[in-house]
DNA sequence: ATAAGACTTGTCATTTTTTGACAAATCTAA
DNA sequence: TTAGATTTGTCAAAAAATGACAAGTCTTAT
């Protein structure tokens, strides 16, 4: 997926005819933010992931793949940074790993 | 850097031989938030990064990758995101900044 | 031209999350 | 033991995210 978070769901709901505020209505949502969410003002509540699924027929593991990816993504753009830094945060990140497998060993002793 | 930022400020501090207490007064913060925060149950507020760097003379710049490679790498972790994953929202990202280059030349015209 | 529906924008109250502060507990070394 | 260092628990305050509503613009059919 190539798109913003916003975006697809924009896709989607134009694929299927939906208005704003028809679709807002299955989500429980007001259709004004819903248009900020696809205008990518603010963010899609992560809670309402598995609705967004069942309305469309999407599968939810994927659809939250979708979702933190565009999340991290997000996350990546706005502090600006580089490869070469996306690589040391995924460094970190298993080491972070690591941390938590020794965590375990330990409890099971 | 292959540890938390929480264990970072530990190192440092203990090199220079304060106490939590100590450095917490000198960053205006509570010795028990700060031992959360070195613990890794709390986070580094970023706005103190500027008196961190001071405090132990180091480069703003570089303490500042320092941190946003960490927030990154605690996100990664803890939504178990993959490296097929992390490249897929590494190319979100850049999604992003074409999106946003192109508001910018839509705005000159 | 205008009326209706679709969408956008602005604002503010509410909710949720994060942070600061303090008390009390544990741990460690003299 | 006891003094200092650190950890843990709790709660109020501050900050951020979300929900809701009003009013605006834009488009299209009549």
């Amino acid at each position: 997926m190539k798109t913003t978070f916003g975006e697809y769901i924009r896709l989607l709901r134009t694929e299927k005819d939906l208005t704003l505020t028809q679709l807002a209505a299955k989500l429980n949502l007001d259709s004004a933010n819903l248009s900020k969410i696809e205008n990518g003002i603010r963010d899609f509540d992560e809670k309402r992931l598995p609705k967004l699924a069942n309305i469309f027929g999407l599968n939810l593991k994927e659809l939250g793949e979708e979702y933190i990816t565009d999340q991290l993504g997000k996350r990546i753009y706005e502090t600006n940074c580089t490869k070469q830094l996306l690589k040391v945060a995924e460094e970190k990140a298993e080491y972070r790993r690591t941390l938590n497998k020794n965590l375990q060993t330990e409890k099971a002793v």
